[in-house]
DNA sequence: CTAGATCGTCAGCGCTACTGATGATTAGCG
DNA sequence: CGCTAATCATCAGTAGCGCTGACGATCTAG
């Protein structure tokens, strides 16, 4: 898709055509970086949230990752059938599950983030450094900033 | 779904999260604002990009949409039935059609734009107006990039 | 021990992207 | 002019994801 989006000015100020489509080009870009690696950009999320810190839930899991319940099913489903994570029943209160990483869910996440680098860089590759690391900052505020509710 | 997403910061920060969630708020700022404008996101986009220039066909104007060829079909179909669009077989090539906004199509436009501004101010609420104009002019930049392919 | 809440899971709906087909129309080429 | 290939809008079918509502299992409150 990612072809001549010639569309005037009106659309292309608005910030959510700016936003749709720079994630767009992410994706894509996360796509073919990934290819390989065993891993969806959804799964490397999923990943790097278990790394970053265990959940006490999975439903926990996703609403931080903003993934559907329903749909971290079948995510887990899938990391799980690959062996780069466990899923058990907590002792503390069965009704849960403890997710954790395997060593090579952990090998995985480390291909995966490097991919994932190199597809942000290539995203970033029309802005200066300086300018690339401002739009982070920004939108890293963003996000901090819309958590409040 | 505006909630309590305290992902660490290694999610946190790649680009990927911080491109969704923004685009995810911003989605759920318009859906709220364009409530009884009669159009929602979607369609506010597809005005906007035919008043901006009449395109040639339908499926230039998905390609530049970035929406699918065949999603067209069924946008231009709500969007005519409510009046806000003509499609009429272009007399040049009977095998495209034009596409014409209506009266009643730019009224919507204009009323839809507006709500479109006020959500995209209240998700740069948390930025300093240089900051948010910052923010516009490299995600501008960062789509015009992408355009080269 | 009983009633209500929570967790993971599943089934079903709706929206959208994508593929592939169809009929209508146009363009290329002799 | 006729014939073939390409293009356009449309439709049917598939797949992914969010969402709702249900279920059994489990925990909590009383």
């Amino acid at each position: 898709m990612g072809d001549e989006r010639d569309v005037g000015p009106a659309v292309r100020r608005r910030l959510i055509y700016q936003l749709k489509h720079s994630l767009l080009r992410l994706e894509e870009l996360h796509a073919a970086h990934l290819e390989g690696s065993g891993v969806t950009a959804r799964e490397l999320g999923a990943l790097l949230l278990l790394a970053d810190r265990e959940p006490e839930s999975q439903q926990q899991a996703a609403l931080r990752l903003g993934v559907d319940r329903t749909s971290m099913v079948a995510l887990l489903d899938g990391l799980e059938a690959k062996a780069f994570v466990v899923r058990r029943p907590d002792p503390a209160d069965r009704r849960r599950n403890v997710v954790e990483l395997t060593d090579a869910g952990r090998a995985t996440l480390d291909v995966a983030t490097r991919a994932s680098d190199e597809a942000e860089r290539e995203l970033l590759a029309d802005l200066d450094p300086p300018d690339a690391a401002l739009l982070r900052e920004l939108l890293g505020r963003l996000v901090i900033g819309s958590g409040g509710g």
